[in-house]
DNA sequence: GCTGTTGCGGACAACACTCTCCGTTTCATC
DNA sequence: GATGAAACGGAGAGTGTTGTCCGCAACAGC
């Protein structure tokens, strides 16, 4: 779990005063840093391609204050799909990992996430182009996401609740199709087509026995 | 079957030498309208959100004449979309229609085009956005789309092929599914993964007898 | 409180894209 | 070929977004 409170872990937020001069942390910096995080969650998750003024604006603080903490649009993003799968994370700790209701929990947590967060929306967006090299922000996310989903994926084909040729990369194309439901519906039906959606693909992934 | 080749049936086709007068199509009017659509069909399906200024240059064209030809970008969109449709409606002609079979090769139909073709899958993006007020370009196709759709959904479902529960509206979400994978994916894989995609999705969708 | 350092923010340059204006060219007709 | 009408295309205005510069303000340490 990468930290959620403390700075130096947050992906992409390369602090102005961390220095390793070992100077403490300004105030104001902190305080700003998370300013920018709550505004650009609020914001991103009504309007992914919100621009990134709008999120300085929100959050009380001149563009380049922004740009001084994140580098780029994707480290801003990555900074809250990291927070978001985090909890992610802890709200699964609290079922049962075993079999393909383990699988169909965790999906379920992560697909409700996207549809509040539009960070991680963007995230499984970018999973094509940025994360092939080592080292982006997307790649390391994406990592992650597959650690975790691996997991349960093993726990559901060793109990055998899935069809024969399933594989990781089937739940990432699971992912991959809640995506393209959530942004192609109005936002007061995408909880709806969202978990329609995940229904649908869960069950296609499933052994039948005929 | 909205004819090909007949310029007047074009939608968004607004032809600058359209008028009530009678008199003939300009040659060179025709020649542009072919030029663009052609250029557009080319440009659209690697990027889909090429520029309108780089489908006039490609087409030989000023910018000014594209849009004489088509009063924004949904409207060369959509025009290139109902072409595909038509290709793909023809294409669904030549195939049985009935039991879950015939709903299996219309969307494979459906989806193949749709990695083919940036226009499609840009409709099917707009779906939600701009498909309820009538007489948008996006309204008419996706309802022509429905309508392919429904016949053969009702084909498979009084087979007894399909889940109890699944209803017209599933198959529009599967259609959204394998937009989301197919934006995705890197070029080379799109067909393979939205392939996958559109056979769990529509595993999902059959009536499995436990 | 004073001071050096660090971060701040408004304003601006740069860019990408959409859509339009107007002088020029091409077309169909005679 | 001459002529009027219609379409053409280059150039540019308008808009929205990203990323930067530099004088100014806030902070931490003394």
């Amino acid at each position: 779990m990468s930290g959620i409170g403390s700075l130096a872990a947050v992906p992409g937020g390369a602090l102005p005063g961390k220095g390793s001069s070992g100077s403490a942390v300004r105030s104001d910096v902190e305080r700003n840093h998370r300013a920018l995080l709550d505004a650009a969650r609020e914001l991103l998750s009504e309007r992914p391609n919100v621009p990134l003024y709008e999120i300085a604006r929100r959050a009380g603080v001149g563009q380049a204050t922004l740009y001084r903490h994140f580098s780029d649009r994707m480290a801003i993003v990555g900074a809250i799909a990291a927070e978001v799968l985090d909890e992610v994370e802890a709200e699964a700790a609290t079922s049962a990992p075993e079999g393909a209701q383990g699988l169909a929990n965790l999906l379920e947590l992560l697909v409700s996430a996207m549809v509040r967060s539009g960070a991680l929306l963007q995230l499984i967006d970018d999973e094509a182009s940025g994360a092939e090299q080592p080292g982006t922000v997307t790649y390391e996310l994406v990592r992650r996401l597959l650690v975790m989903v691996e997991g349960r994926f093993d726990g559901a084909k060793a109990a055998g609740a899935l069809r024969a040729d399933a594989t990781p990369e089937d739940v990432v194309l699971v992912l991959g199709m809640a995506k393209g439901v959530i942004m192609g519906a109005a936002p007061d039906k995408r909880a709806a087509a969202a978990s329609r959606a995940l229904d649908l693909a869960l069950n296609g992934l499933l052994a039948h026995r005929g």
